[in-house]
DNA sequence: GAGTTGACTTAGAAGCCCAATT
DNA sequence: AATTGGGCTTCTAAGTCAACTC
């Protein structure tokens, strides 16, 4: 195993003692949360109006209505869940005098409102390079005050320093919160985790923390409870710091150590198939599906409180059709669900015969709102795999088929003699391939349509550009063959060089309109941040003498800079 | 076991910024 | 000089999973 050498300092952190039972960190300073900033109400020209009728609303109520102002264009303010939840929120907040009043979202007028934050960003961005500069330096200073804290002997960065600011709360998907009143994070709601021997944070004049605590058996700097669903938020280190990019590489080694046994897994799954109890065959099929489907192990949700989504564990029947025969294949599953973030899970798979009378024999009797996997659950499951391997889980599953994908796809479509860009494509597309197998969907950018136009204009200006340059090629050609002196062999010399030139171009720009293309509804990014050992990718890099640059931007390289440092061009996961 | 809580990873969208282009 | 578009950063919601309680 390579050291663990950090680019950034000249010690050898990966050598410094490791903790056991727990402990993350001895020493831990930091200098606390940035809050949000406090509200400034409105001017007084800028009117609320209700049933035509203006009106000055309270502090209070006035700054929850800008919350809803500012999101006036979005879609979200037509659904009735959303103006249910904010109304009665919003409600709450008001003087017994607003409230007897305003009883009616639809009599409400926010556009004045609307108005004016619209003109406050158009100023914004109107500003002159002096103010921007200006802000920019305010911010710089406060990153450097409050981004970053001192764990054991180094300086690190902190992922969001700044307090969440109030406002409407934004589900994904069909979530029956959403529009409820997100609240005000205040000192009294906030606990610091430090050191007892480091200098503590200060709140902010006249107020104190809920807490200061010593917990060095956990990681985060600074937590509150949300109001929303009540759980607890944290703030912690940047992904570039030492903790967390152990816990990255450790997850990486449990996918590897995963491959090892990933044959004896699958043999063992298959043979559960066949279980004379309901319970293993349930257990076999779900995790055949994580396994071969890479869905998330999929916890059970509180009813009512989130948006209604489901993993493999929690499939419904109503989730799957089976279809003995379909476009001339067998036992057929379709799947149609929405997973993590609401996002829809379509697929058609045909499975072996044996999946696929388990399936039926799960399905048998039930109604579609009912668990495919009535004897299942994570924890049981986890408890298995657990047995089966140390550290295995659902999750390493994905982790593992992602990175193996990865790796075999850039074996697969790597071509030797290919320039740099069509080395990158390729790259582009196995990480693609992930990304399809993850499900990892975006919606297509608004601008995709248009953008894709403007490329395709460029490229056949390119085009035309080409076949000029060849023209003139061939007549310099012919100059030459006549003239037959130096000068005139230069000048085919200079003509030959451009058409290469623009033909490398159009290669490029031809490239980049393939990508685009094929990259429409597809995210890369979740995949390459956290499924993908990233030593695959230095190693494919240094390999094909790709610059490391071309695949990971400057975030990236720090968040994978261990990687950087251990993989060479040999690697395997 | 079932339910709850806490800590941590994973996720897509929004917002911002800067460089290429007109 | 102004605009545009796209990549990067920020934001915070939504998962996973283990530990704990009963």
């Amino acid at each position: 195993m390579k050291t663990f050498q950090h680019n950034a300092s000249l010690e050898f952190r990966w050598e410094e003692e490791r903790y056991t039972d727990g402990v993350k960190w001895k020493f831990l300073e930091h200098k606390g949360p940035v809050f949000a900033p406090p509200y400034e109400p409105l001017p007084s020209n800028v009117k609320f109006y209700y049933d035509g009728k203006s009106m000055k609303l309270s502090p209070e109520a006035e700054e929850v209505a800008t919350f809803f102002a500012k999101m006036l264009d979005h879609e979200y303010t037509t659904k009735d869940i959303f103006r249910k939840n904010f109304f009665k929120d919003w409600r709450k907040e008001m003087t017994s005098e607003e409230k007897s009043t305003i009883t009616d979202l639809k009599r409400c007028n926010f556009s004045e409102m609307s108005e004016y934050f619209k003109a406050q960003s158009e100023a914004r961005k109107a500003m002159t390079k002096e103010q921007k500069q200006k802000i920019k330096e305010e911010n710089e200073r406060l990153l450097h005050e409050y981004g970053f804290c001192i764990m054991d002997n180094h300086k690190e960065r902190i992922a969001n320093f700044r307090i969440e600011p109030p406002g409407l709360f934004r589900g994904r998907g069909d979530h029956p919160k959403m529009g409820m009143l997100k609240r005000r994070i205040r000192p009294q709601d906030i606990i610091i985790n430090c050191s007892k021997d480091s200098k503590y944070p200060t709140p902010p004049p006249g107020t104190k923390w809920k807490e200061v605590r010593h917990d060095n058996k956990v990681t985060w700097l600074v937590s509150w409870t949300e109001n929303i669903q009540g759980s607890i938020k944290y703030i912690m280190l940047n992904p570039s710091s030492r903790i967390k990019g152990e816990k990255d590489w450790q997850k990486y080694e449990t996918a590897r150590r995963l491959k090892k046994c990933v044959d004896r897994l699958r043999a063992q799954y298959r043979e559960d198939w066949k279980s004379k109890e309901m319970r293993i065959r349930q257990r076999a099929v779900a995790l055949y599906f994580i396994d071969k489907l890479a869905l998330r192990a999929g916890n059970e949700k509180e009813e009512g409180e989130t948006a209604d989504t489901v993993g493999c564990c929690s499939l419904r029947v109503e989730h799957l059709k089976l279809h003995p025969e379909s476009e001339g294949q067998e036992f057929v599953v379709e799947f149609d669900f929405l997973g993590k973030d609401s996002i829809r899970y379509y697929n058609r798979v045909p499975v072996e015969k044996r999946v696929f009378k388990n399936l039926q024999l799960f399905m048998e009797n039930k109604e579609p709102d009912d668990d495919l996997f009535d004897r299942l659950n994570t924890s049981i499951l986890n408890k298995h795999l657990q047995e089966l391997m140390d550290g295995l889980t659902a999750k390493v599953f994905r982790t593992y088929n992602a990175s193996i994908t990865l790796q075999q796809q850039l074996k697969e479509l790597t071509n030797a003699d290919d320039n740099i860009p069509a080395k990158i494509l390729s790259y582009n597309r196995a990480n693609r391939a992930v990304a399809i197998l993850c499900n990892h969907q975006r919606a297509p950018p608004k601008t995709f349509e248009k953008s894709m136009q403007n490329l395709q204009t460029k490229i056949d200006a390119k085009k035309d550009q080409l076949s000029d340059a060849k023209r003139e090629l061939k007549s310099a050609k012919a100059d030459a063959k006549v003239r037959r002196d130096e000068k005139s062999k230069k000048a085919v010399e200079t003509k030959r060089k451009a058409v290469q030139r623009i033909e490398e171009q159009l290669m490029k720009l031809e490239v980049q309109a393939t990508d685009r293309e094929e990259n429409k509804q597809i995210a890369l990014g979740t995949s390459k941040l956290n499924y993908l050992d990233p030593r695959i990718s230095v190693a494919w890099c240094k390999k094909w003498g790709v610059p490391i640059e071309k695949i990971y931007n400057k975030t990236q390289r720090e968040k994978f800079a261990w990687a950087i440092d251990m993989a060479d061009e040999d690697y395997e996961f």
